[in-house]
DNA sequence: CCCGAATGAGACATTTAAGTATCAAATGAA
DNA sequence: TTCATTTGATACTTAAATGTCTCATTCGGG
């Protein structure tokens, strides 16, 4: 007989929950995130005290699995015009974990500040496509950044909305990408 | 002859007033829109008895003037391409009066059709781009609409981020559409 | 089996926003 | 000026969500 986890880590599964809940609704309230988590909603203040601390919490772990998701991505690319492809390869299918992210208010400094160092970060990846003539010159380069961002979320959005296969997803943001930012 | 030929202008400042504090924060408070609007908030609930109420007049004012500023625009067009070009540079100056709307529940049924009129309206308008060799034929249906939107929703959001210049957006938008979309 | 720790359920206080009701002051037309 | 109507301010009720607390139950290690 499989040995399963006898008690699902708590702290886990409300983050889950929320991350999941939220998701659909930016809303959602604590009670409702707590029953999706199967768990009372008088555990969920013990480990996260106040909404804040949970949102910081959700926060930091979709930053976290974002940022192992590119790392592990980018292992052996040597163009950036890969590692863009890599990029929405990797990012898309946890496009249903991050996207409300672009709602909330970001009130933790210390969050604000990694998301400023991330924007910088894909900012410094059109540099380098466009050195490599993946993105034309007179694409502004915050245009170029914007747009990478949102083909991120519609590529989900049109998932979710079940028009677009999963499979084809990435391939497609990449083409629209490359067609939309390139030389003419 | 009726008291009141004319409207009193408090409703469309208090309308007003709600579509910009809306669209910075779609939590806000009647109290918030009352205050900017300078009005009682007691009025507001005069001209508007319920919250449901006022975003729903909220919604409906904002497609009114989408559609009047469409049809204004699509005067003498007659190639797809050009409806495209007009349809950019017409509406991207109105996002900040509609992107909030995204977000809205839309649970008007009445709103909750004409709004999906729109998409389809917009699918066709997809059709005829293809026709013409705008769009590629491999590129979904689905996609182009929900890329045709994104543009417009992401000029808005970067000229609010003083990212590019206002004169600068609906070219910038255009050239990436037709990029992304059309044939490699 | 037993005991300490963790959990779930629920009561309770607090806060915030929505909606209702009332009234004095301002407005504007006859 | 007069008078009906409208507005703004204020007080009140209701509703929902947050956060705190207690306590019986349950889980799991020893």
């Amino acid at each position: 007989m499989p040995k399963r986890a006898l008690r699902p880590p708590i702290r886990e599964a409300i983050l889950d929950a929320a991350i999941n809940t939220l998701a659909r609704n930016p809303g959602s309230s604590l009670s409702d995130i707590a029953t999706r988590a199967g768990v009372g909603r008088a555990s969920l203040h013990r480990y996260f005290p106040s909404r804040r601390d949970l949102i910081a919490a959700v926060t930091r772990q979709c930053m976290d699995e974002m940022d192992a998701a590119l790392e592990a991505a980018f292992e052996g690319t040597d163009s950036a015009r890969e590692r863009l492809s890599k990029l929405l390869e990797a990012t898309i299918p946890l496009g249903d974990r991050y996207h409300f992210l672009a709602m909330e208010a970001l009130d933790d400094p210390d969050l604000q500040e990694r998301h400023q160092s991330d924007v910088e970060w894909l900012g410094h990846l059109v540099d380098e496509l466009r050195e490599e003539g993946v993105v034309a010159a007179e694409v502004p380069r915050a245009w170029a950044v914007a747009n990478i961002d949102a083909q991120v979320w519609l590529a989900w959005s049109e998932i979710a909305a079940g028009n677009i296969a999963p499979a084809n997803a990435a391939d497609l943001a990449f083409r629209t990408l490359l067609g939309g930012l390139g030389p003419r």
